[in-house]
DNA sequence: TGCAAAGCAGAATATTTATTTCGTTTTGAC
DNA sequence: GTCAAAACGAAATAAATATTCTGCTTTGCA
């Protein structure tokens, strides 16, 4: 009796990708030659493997197609698509790729609100961390660093964000300007911004008609604009010399401000950090 | 003769990724409202959509197969296969990972304030998630919609949390009043709290002295009052019918308001659901 | 050296996925 | 309002890709 391999080979085939690597390494001396081949590519280059087909990568192994199959379920599988699932999650490193989130979350519509929040929010942040260039941030200080006066506007929704910000910038000592969050009087005081200022303007879905005229105006004098948005091509995004993109994920129809909050305090507290810095050095 | 225009769609197509991301970003406006949609998905997710097949992406979307088909070839490509290629190619090679970064800004010295402030809205969530029950939320939700009328009321820091909560409870049809964020006024104001409302005040560290003043004479007149602070021990919290607490975690000196603002959503979209599945079940 | 079991290659098939087609709807100019 | 052009959605078709099947070859053991 061969119980002892067949329950080797009854273990829950790997799910993610260490998982699978470990396993394909634990294995790979009892594979035949042709496996071993396959075994070896995905453990040298899974991110190539992830991208390609079975007859490509037939043809740069030199191994059949129907080896793949073989392979994939000598290591537990249905066949390789589910191997290339796994590769893929990996290289866009979420544990679960969109595709199946989406599926998933329409599936499962009602968890409490609590749980399905909190999870949407963390989301969020890490999808901010992933795509927030650190070179942005530095800009983006740089900039408010050299501006006479900080004016900040958003409306609605983002008007927790700007004020937040518009607060945490004055404690720096900053000369900081809030527009008012609402009323027709808005684009009026867009007058006051001038030569040398800096707009911070906030603005997600749905996007406030306000926001987009006052930074309108403002680049029409060639001020420069600090767009904290969800997108590159949110309205005020296009005009704006720096772009900060925040919030992009949604859970049940209602958008977290969690990673907006974080990145305005980000934002401010590297200005306060650099303007420490620089004190510093000066004595 | 539309010479100009042809010009611009036989201008050689995009070969990379930036080239392509740029054209789209270029030719945005000029697209119809469909594709609009397929390039906003484009630009704002490039590494989801190249593992995507059009199906799912479909679904994500809310577009037309077909009209990702007629996207591409708006663009100059011969279908949309074309288009997923170069997205390929750029997460194939794409710059350093994630992990890579923090690790890499940890060595020196202290992390970037990127990574730092996001792990710790992070850590807030999950502390919120375990520390808030249930119960507590329901109790809430119950509160508030026995309320004639409902008071918030927040200042400095807890400003944008009080604001954003005011403005979702106003849009799910609450009879809701937001105090000023500032002035000496506040306290006058208290006088329009009436039997029957309830008070909901936001306040964390350094705690205002005029909300727990209005807290105090709220409280004196028998009006609940739900607190949204730190602590069991905050001063608005010993009054409090009902406390719910976020925001325990400190990061280098700057809590952060994640938790916070998460939490104003969680009670505000329970109170939503609540009303709207009142009003279903009465019809 | 003979024989059974496992491995293998290539072609056939099934499945998934991209693209085209076409009737309907919307948009924009007059 | 009317008309033509553009855009759209749904279903049909074409293309690609994965998987299975078959007969042949190699391997390992007696």
């Amino acid at each position: 009796m061969t119980v002892l391999r067949e329950d080797l080979a009854d273990a829950p085939p790997p799910q993610t990708y260490p998982e699978l690597r470990s396993a394909l390494l634990a294995r790979y001396d009892a594979l035949p030659a042709q496996l071993k081949i396959v075994a070896q590519y995905l453990i040298d280059r899974p991110n190539d493997a992830a991208l390609m087909t079975i007859a490509s990568l037939s043809e740069a192994t030199g191994v059949q197609p129907s080896a793949f199959i073989r392979f994939s379920k000598a290591v537990g599988f249905k066949g390789f698509s589910e191997i290339q699932t796994i590769l893929r999650d990996n290289l866009s490193n979420r544990q679960v790729s969109y595709a199946e989130r989406v599926t998933r979350s329409s599936q499962s519509a009602s968890l409490a609100p609590l749980e399905r929040f909190t999870q949407s929010a963390i989301d969020s942040l890490n999808t901010l961390v992933e795509t927030t260039p650190p070179a942005n941030i530095d800009a983006g200080v740089k900039l408010l660093r050299s501006a006479r006066q900080i004016h900040v506007v958003g409306h609605r929704r983002s008007w927790p964000i700007a004020s937040y910000f518009a607060y945490m910038m004055a404690g720096f000592g900053a000369a900081t300007h809030l527009f008012s969050p609402t009323g027709p009087m808005a684009e009026a005081d867009a007058s006051i911004i001038g030569p040398g200022d800096v707009l911070v303007a906030v603005s997600f879905p749905r996007y406030s008609e306000e926001t987009a005229r006052i930074v309108e105006q403002t680049t029409g004098m060639k001020v420069p604009v600090i767009a904290i948005t969800n997108s590159r091509v949110a309205p005020i995004a296009r005009q704006a010399q720096i772009v900060f993109e925040a919030d992009q994920d949604e859970a049940a129809g209602f958008r977290s401000l969690a990673s907006a909050i974080v990145l305005a305090q980000i934002i401010a507290v590297s200005y306060g950090e650099a303007i420490a810095s620089e004190a510093t050095a000066k004595r």
